[in-house]
DNA sequence: TTGAGACTATACCGGTCGGTATACTGCAAT
DNA sequence: ATTGCAGTATACCGACCGGTATAGTCTCAA
């Protein structure tokens, strides 16, 4: 409770935001949430739209340094960083209050390309995408843009996925399908002589 | 321009939903479209509601119908129709009146998991999913539902990050993971000296 | 000719939207 | 003691929201 006052009201503005939609959220709902009057909300937020973008803005930033800080907690190593990232993703949605990604979201509420929400929420996908791709450089994958924009299809993919119907394992065939896909933009050599366990020919 | 009445009012409004967002769309705008009032709006669908679901239920049939008949447009055998799926979201993605998934959007839209449009947009994928679930069998999948799940997960990320930010290739992306991911599926034995049917060995 | 139903025209409802005006309280620095 | 500023309280604005009431126009069939 030792926020300030912009703070608390970006901060219930946020989680309203969130967890009903940004259209759906009226500026006497934030006010109310925040314990505190227009007046002061429009000190500090111009419009509506300016405290819509602060959200978007701090949710890019605190979102993006949370998941580095999980991802580098589980991991480290390039390869198992690559990995570890489905499972923070699994562990966010696994949380009651998960309404999918709020930057997927406010694309959504906000289809016009010109956008300015729009455009904030198209930047943080640039952002993440780039993450992947720096660790999959590391990693040293054959082409790490390739990989790191496949990944990242998966991650939206789940994260929608989940969002639509929740505890659908979404995450971990995710994850799955990480495994073949990091496995397969190794530069390593593939080892083909592996168990092939023995010859059973299935038919066409 | 022959339709009746109350198709004319729920085309006006799906074309406005699907561009503008739902919320975003009054029913005054969508009398105004449609060239009618609301008192006919109101006598074929008794609230916005009802219109809402009616919309995403004519969407629902229609594109899986639509969609269906382009993949089968497009390729004859299991194999070559799981890849052509990723051609026809490719040709959707590339219509400049693209906005997204609409089930997607209205799921934002309307995060409540209780919520009917978000449940009528939950069924559209799980449909959706089986479609491609009964490919994988034929195909002869060892897994052929996590194959589809896998799948559709490379589907809606290309979706959403094509309407993030328009032309970034998503969909090609999309294809290139989908074929390691359908040929590590197969319940064939990997023979590398062995051609198969259709595909020459596109990877390294 | 009449009347019924489809559709239009328009005014209206209470409520909420984003945003503003005005006046007030409490407190800290001068 | 006074000023100035952060924040409160509340009433208000025009516009729009989803939805309704009432009355009028048109066509077509009995």
């Amino acid at each position: 409770m030792t926020l300030t006052l912009p703070e608390k009201i970006l901060q219930a503005a946020s989680e309203l935001f969130y967890s009903q939609g940004i259209r759906a959220t009226g500026v006497d709902a934030i006010v109310k949430a925040a314990n505190t009057t227009k007046m002061s909300l429009y000190k500090y937020f111009p419009s509506k739209d300016d405290l819509v973008l602060a959200f978007l803005r701090k949710r890019d930033e605190d979102f993006r340094v949370w998941f580095a800080g999980q991802v580098d907690a589980k991991a480290d190593t390039p390869k198992t960083k690559l990995l570890a990232i489905f499972d923070v993703i699994g562990e966010w949605m696994a949380i009651p209050e998960f309404r999918g990604c709020a930057f997927i979201n406010a694309a959504a509420e906000f289809p016009l390309e010109g956008n300015p929400v729009h455009q904030v929420s198209a930047e943080f996908y640039e952002h993440f995408r780039s993450y992947i791709a720096d660790l999959a450089g590391q990693y040293g994958s054959k082409s790490p843009e390739t990989l790191a924009l496949q990944l990242s299809l998966l991650i939206e993919g789940a994260i929608v996925s989940e969002q639509m119907k929740r505890h659908s394992g979404a995450a971990g065939q995710a994850k799955q399908a990480a495994i073949i896909l990091i496995e397969g933009s190794s530069s390593h050599i593939p080892d083909i002589s592996l168990p092939t366990n023995d010859s059973r020919r299935s038919d066409e």
